[in-house]
DNA sequence: GTTGATATGTTATAAAGTAACAACTATCAA
DNA sequence: TTGATAGTTGTTACTTTATAACATATCAAC
């Protein structure tokens, strides 16, 4: 499973295959992709670090869609329970994930020099975890993992 | 290595323990182990749960030790620094670390039930997120690891 | 005891998130 | 095609979480 969002690539794919994933996977199961939630996850892709709600607000009024809190935090409860985005709970941020639709456990890389977030994948029930839980009787239900340090650009440049 | 803070045992130890400790630690570092800050760690020690940082302040008001919040996120800063207690972001809240003065990589699991949160550990550049960084270049500093689900308790009950 | 660093008290405000309700839109069955 | 229902958005007002800034007090070391 490689991590996403390091290293250079077609940044315009990773917008439009995105949308496009999340169009297609609404419309297979009757979910509707309504243009704030569009545009918010739009913005979101539009950058592989994690941004504030209200930074996202900012962008929507722009559009005309949605000036008040909730109408963004709305378009991101949406776009999570699916499995569209994630919240960065380290820094109350949210960013587009990288593989929607698939069930999974994210583990993000979080460089802290230029705040680049990039997913990669654990399954909790395996590994350390999975022991740490098995041995004390604990139901593991959700995992937030979240690694901070420098990424490949930063950490070459300011050691 | 076992979490704490799930199965029954005798909690006047963990407070007295953890108090000496801390206060150990500090006398042979040179650290001001002030009133606000031994209080402040009592309070997270009197339960194995997260608390709030206002949660906290109401307590410290109660003894007279300081009425406004950047005297309870002072006290926290202070022992979240030097190891002594844990922020747990999924929650916005704090715990007493269960051993202090050990340099460590804490990871958490947290009943969504009841609140109860036991810690252990993992060392990250081992396992799944060693792998995954060093395949990106990216360095390690700091792990957030938060695990939810049901403790022991909790899960037998209402599964 | 003076000085420089560290800690506390306090005011004010920023940032993040939600409750509640009204109004609108999609969906689908009759 | 109408009407019932569920889902979505707009908006007001508010709660919770956290910090900046500055004055005062205390400590620690010379």
């Amino acid at each position: 499973m490689e991590p996403i969002g390091f290293e250079s690539h077609d940044h315009n794919n990773c917008i439009k295959d995105g949308l496009d994933a999340v169009a297609g996977y609404c419309a297979a199961n009757r979910l509707q992709f309504t243009p704030v939630r569009r545009r918010a996850l739009e913005i979101l892709l539009q950058q592989h670090r994690a941004m504030g709600a209200y930074e996202i607000l900012d962008q929507l009024r722009k559009d005309g869609l949605g000036s008040q809190p909730p109408v963004a935090y709305r378009a991101l409860d949406f776009l999570i329970s699916h499995g569209f985005a994630h919240k960065i709970e380290h820094m109350n941020g949210f960013v587009a994930c990288t593989h929607p639709g698939h069930d999974h456990t994210p583990v993000f890389l979080i460089c802290r020099e230029c705040d680049a977030v990039a997913e990669t994948h654990a399954e909790p029930s395996h590994g350390l975890l999975g022991r740490a839980a098995s041995e004390t009787g604990f139901t593991i239900e959700q995992a937030v993992v979240e690694v901070l340090g420098l990424c490949p650009n930063c950490g070459d440049s300011a050691p």
